[in-house]
DNA sequence: CTTACATCCTGATTGC
DNA sequence: TGCAATCAGGATGTAA
């Protein structure tokens, strides 16, 4: 479910509200995530201040006062929440609330997944730069190292669809299958084309249109396809201004010929025929 | 190295 | 309406 643009609202929201809190207690209910919860996570947290908040590609960094630092991935259903002082322990879901962070303002963050594909992992300090989640990313989509020159280099010899490419967390970090429909109909480029054989002004254009989307998902809080919820509980508003994502059959919004959808890669994908070559 | 595919898991939606 | 099949915003490991 969320890719950069949810992570990035995410990140932005408890940057103004947990930063600076102390976590007095955590608590795991279920390790049983992509990645099994470490047994001293909460031991390893607890008395800890959140001192800052990164992210990097899909993964949100949670900086902690003695130079640890946990990792949070969402998967594809996660959500990290932050329930205020009045929440009642009766809304605790126990079956998919997994994580839980009391803070020093009796707040509490809780990390929610129900299909656990998700992870959190804690980094002891100074570890960050060697963690193997990290390792392996690209360069971020809003940053200057991702330009058309490093693209076209990433496409060269490359048989996979355009879209597979620009999927591949190795290429670039952070865009996955919602934006990835959405960046190519902007840029004009079927999502099915062999990476190899697009041309240079189209690498162009499929770089100019990327930071835009993104910009534009991160001002609307992010997507709510299905049940994506921000950490204050309220869905994002880029739905309403995806263009072709899970609008098959509809009219593009640019000519009104019929979206379509085709399988990429095992990924639903969405396009406009008319619009996109 | 690249690509294709199954797999982890639960819930919502679709189709009969 | 009910129930089973299908699909879902991600990433990884394996095999070819």
């Amino acid at each position: 479910m969320p890719e950069l643009p949810e992570v990035e609202s995410l990140r932005r929201i408890l940057a103004r509200s947990a930063v600076g809190r102390t976590i007095e207690r955590a608590r795991v209910t279920e390790r049983r995530l992509r990645q099994k919860v470490a047994r001293d996570l909460a031991a390893g947290v607890e008395g800890r201040r959140i001192l800052r908040l990164g992210r990097r590609a899909k993964y949100l960094i949670i900086e902690l006062s003695d130079g640890a630092a946990m990792v949070v991935h969402l998967g594809m259903s996660g959500s990290l929440t932050h329930r205020g002082k009045d929440f009642d322990d009766a809304e605790f879901d126990p079956r998919h609330d997994h994580v839980e962070f009391a803070l020093d303002d009796r707040t509490r963050l809780v990390y929610n997944d129900p299909r656990r594909f998700g992870l959190i992992r804690l980094v002891a300090p100074g570890g960050l730069g060697a963690a193997p989640e990290l390792a392996a990313l690209g360069p971020e989509p809003l940053g200057a190292s991702f330009n058309a020159e490093y693209l076209a280099r990433m496409a060269r010899g490359r048989r996979a669809a355009i879209k597979n490419l620009i999927m591949d967390q190795r290429v670039v970090a952070g865009i996955g299958n919602i934006y990835a429909s959405e960046i190519l109909f902007r840029a004009g480029v079927r999502p099915t084309r062999r990476a190899a054989k697009i041309t240079h002004k189209e690498i162009e254009r499929i770089v100019a249109a990327t930071a835009p989307i993104l910009r534009a998902a991160i001002g609307s809080r992010g997507t709510t396809f299905r049940s994506y919820r921000d950490s204050d509980g309220r869905p994002g508003r880029f739905a309403e201004r995806l263009m072709v994502y899970g609008r098959a059959g509809k009219p593009c919004q640019v000519c009104k010929s019929a979206i379509r959808s085709v399988t990429v890669g095992q990924r639903a994908s969405f396009y406009c025929p008319r619009c996109q070559r």
